[in-house]
DNA sequence: CTGTATCCCAAGGGATACTG
DNA sequence: CAGTATCCCTTGGGATACAG
């Protein structure tokens, strides 16, 4: 047969498992108030963080705990006790928050363009 | 009345606009693609990213267009030509894809983790 | 080629109530 | 306090067909 396809499909890009990580919804609320506020009991978490559910917070720690991103320690006490605290490999993504913290600014750049976008005509698009 | 909260509720953590906008569904594999092969038609897109279907491309590059990402030039042939490339600000995230690379050997150790947890009897959990 | 228009569907999250 | 258990419901993505 003839080459068929100039173009390689690529299944997906090779940071797409990172993102799908770290990146997935809540983890991002959670893993920083754990990296900024350190150790934390579970209401704690969940004041904090402010709109998420008891329920949501607890699937959400579970994975962060599979993964390996959060430590969780119980004490046998009445009431219950319960600490989340964020580990070693959870801190070695501090840099990745950093530089989205420095991409901030550019917000305003984002804004602008939306702005733009929505106030103007459009390039050319179908009928 | 009484200091009502010794912790205070915080709203959101402050890079979450940023994570919903550069890593909202789709979008990484798209920024990452256009940033990695430059310029590219509407179906060298498609086919890169391999799985995507042509409704939720669309409208992910309009977003991405909005956003001020990604610049889409229409040439006005028979058949149609329409070229998207990745704007300077689309560029500027390139150190943040950077970090996240970098992180991505970590993923072995998330890897075991996962195993560890999976093979082992959990720490208190409630019947 | 570059999209639109529909229909559909599951998956995940919110609300609420309850337990050890 | 630290979760579980249900129910419900939106949202977004896949499949498909079609148009300029």
């Amino acid at each position: 047969m003839s080459e068929r396809t100039a173009v390689e499909p690529v299944q997906a890009c090779p940071i797409a498992p990172v993102v799908d990580l770290v990146f997935s919804r809540w983890t991002t609320p959670i893993l920083w108030t754990l990296n900024e506020y350190g150790r934390q009991r579970f209401v704690e978490l969940e004041r904090r963080i402010g709109v998420i559910t008891p329920k949501v917070l607890t699937q959400r720690l579970r994975q962060l705990e599979r993964d390996g991103l959060v430590q969780r320690t119980y004490f046998p006490e009445v009431p219950p006790r319960v600490e989340y605290e964020i580990t070693d490999l959870g801190r070695s993504l501090a840099p990745l928050f950093h530089s989205l913290a420095e991409w901030s600014p550019n917000l305003a750049k984002v804004e602008e363009s939306r702005a733009h976008y929505d106030t103007h005509e459009p390039p050319h698009r179908r009928p």
